[in-house]
RNA sequence: GGAGAGGUGGCAGAGUGGUCGAAUGCGCCGGAUUCGAAAUCCGGUUUACGGUUAUGCCGUAACGUGGGUUCGAAUCCCACCCUCUCCGCCA
């Protein structure tokens, strides 16, 4: 959410930027809401002072034993006055809520302005493709080996965008995993945690899912209440300090977990159908990093500098791409992309996205800190970040690895999650 | 799922219809005392929103959440959520 007070006060400049990202926002709409609110929240506030004054009045004259008869006929006609106020009141500050949940975070000053995804700017690679001297297979292709990708059998159980893992593979995906949190919780200072897969409404609208993007959402009715799947751990994760306010001795405050995350992937019929790039259930280490407001944009870069530590330790070239306005998620203001070479599709594929949220979620989440300078609670920043898609890391391992017979050599860094064996054949 | 107890400020904990945003204690901040400290004493110490002749002032709201009764609700009524104890079930 953005700054009311922002909105108000520079409603114009707003609007520009949010044009940048391809947003359009309904100045008149917003205008004309505002100052009625404006209106019916001062009358309301009036009302309610008239009645508890008089109210008052009231208690203090029975305490002297006095007739308070000719006070209570003085406010007979206060209360369904404000009845009708309090209740206009609540719609439109409804309707201003709702609008506001709508609006994107306004891009930094240092993302390029661009339409799509074109727009975005290559800022270094790392690494050399391998020259392979044999025909290189994609992931799919290599999963038919022993049954270790089945992609039929996921179909059978569940439908659509799911896959089984058997064997070698399953055991490589797990210690991919293994390898990425231990690496974060051990060498960059991520609290390791472990958190709940379903959350709460509260929980999806303070990190953006909601209210604008629950087509995108697998939900379930059990209990009191529809609760959502998560699409990242970033939800769990920055949720932990919804609603509190935190010592500025604890920041920043880095978190690091192994979670399931589940997408339903509207919108996305027909792209990534093949192999397991694009699923409904898939597997991430997130990290996410609640930091003070001057320190987020350095934040920002060392959690893309350690997403990409676990590339290059895995031996995986890459590049860093900054996302333009127009590609950016709707909670982000800066937000850099990693993608992993994948020799099959002789490209570059995204496997990481770091973002800084600045105030954005925090706002919605009212997640604070005390600031010593000023004593009072502050909004945090906000940032997340794959460490990285574990489900992509194993096709790009695979890919990257192969051997003309179809067994996959094991990265150095694997091998002690692995039982110590160089490859899976 | 059943039975019981409970949810009040940073923490503990009073308050069962009126002057209660809320006693008291602890903690924290400032000051006095002291060579310094402890002890003691004095003062201060929630948040959100709105207005404003803005490092201030005024107003409104908030005692788990949402409704209701009332001129007036932390207090009474209803529903829900959460926590704890015991039982059941379960990994």
């Amino acid at each position: 959410m953005l700054d009311p007070a922002l909105l108000r006060a520079h409603l114009d400049v707003v609007a520009e930027r949010l044009a940048t990202r391809g947003y359009a926002l309904d100045v008149a709409a917003v205008e004309a809401i505002e100052s009625e609110r404006k209106r019916v929240q001062t009358q309301t506030q009036e009302l309610q002072n008239l009645r508890n004054t008089r109210s008052k009045a009231i208690g203090q004259a029975k305490a002297k034993g006095e007739d308070a008869s000719a006070l209570m006929a003085e406010v007979a006609g206060i209360g369904d006055q404000l009845k009708v106020n309090e209740q206009r009141l609540a719609e439109v500050q409804e309707q201003l809520a709702a609008l506001a949940l709508g609006i994107p975070n306004l891009p930094d000053a240092s993302v390029p302005q661009g339409a799509d995804e074109h727009g975005n700017v290559e800022q270094h690679r790392w690494g050399t493709p391998r020259a392979f001297d044999f025909e290189v297979k994609d992931h799919v292709e290599l999963g038919t080996r022993h049954g270790w990708l089945d992609g039929d059998a996921g179909a059978k159980l569940s439908g659509a965008r799911f896959t089984v893992l058997r064997g070698g593979l399953a055991r490589l995906h797990r210690a991919l995993a293994q390898f990425m949190l231990d690496l974060h919780a051990g060498e960059h200072g991520y609290l390791e945690c472990n958190v709940p897969l379903i959350v709460n409404p509260d929980s999806m609208r303070g990190t953006g899912q909601l209210p604008k993007f629950e087509e995108d959402l697998f939900s379930t009715a059990v209990g009191e209440g529809k609760r959502y799947l998560i699409p990242t751990a970033e939800v769990p994760l920055t949720n932990l300090v919804r609603d509190e306010i935190v010592e500025a001795d604890v920041l920043p405050m880095r978190m690091t977990a192994h979670s399931l995350c589940f997408r339903a992937e509207a919108g996305s019929h027909g792209r990534d159908t093949r192999g397991m790039i694009r699923q409904h259930q898939f597997e991430k280490v997130e990290l996410v990093s609640i930091s003070r407001p001057a320190d987020s944009a350095d934040e920002h870069e060392r959690m893309t500098r350690c997403a990409e530590v676990v590339l290059e330790k895995l031996g995986l070239p890459y590049r860093r791409m900054l996302l333009c306005t127009g590609d950016m998620g709707f909670s982000a203001a800066k937000t850099y992309d990693l993608e992993v070479w994948l020799p099959s599709q002789n490209t570059y594929r995204e496997i990481s996205s770091c973002s800084n949220c600045t105030d954005f979620q925090s706002r919605r989440m009212q997640a604070r800190w005390r600031n010593p300078e000023t004593g009072k609670p502050e909004l945090v920043h906000t940032l997340n970040g794959s460490g990285v898609a574990i489900g992509r890391a194993l096709i790009a391992v695979m890919e990257n690895y192969q051997n003309a017979d179809g067994s996959i050599a094991v990265p150095e860094a694997l091998r002690p999650y692995m039982g110590g064996v160089a490859q899976i054949a």
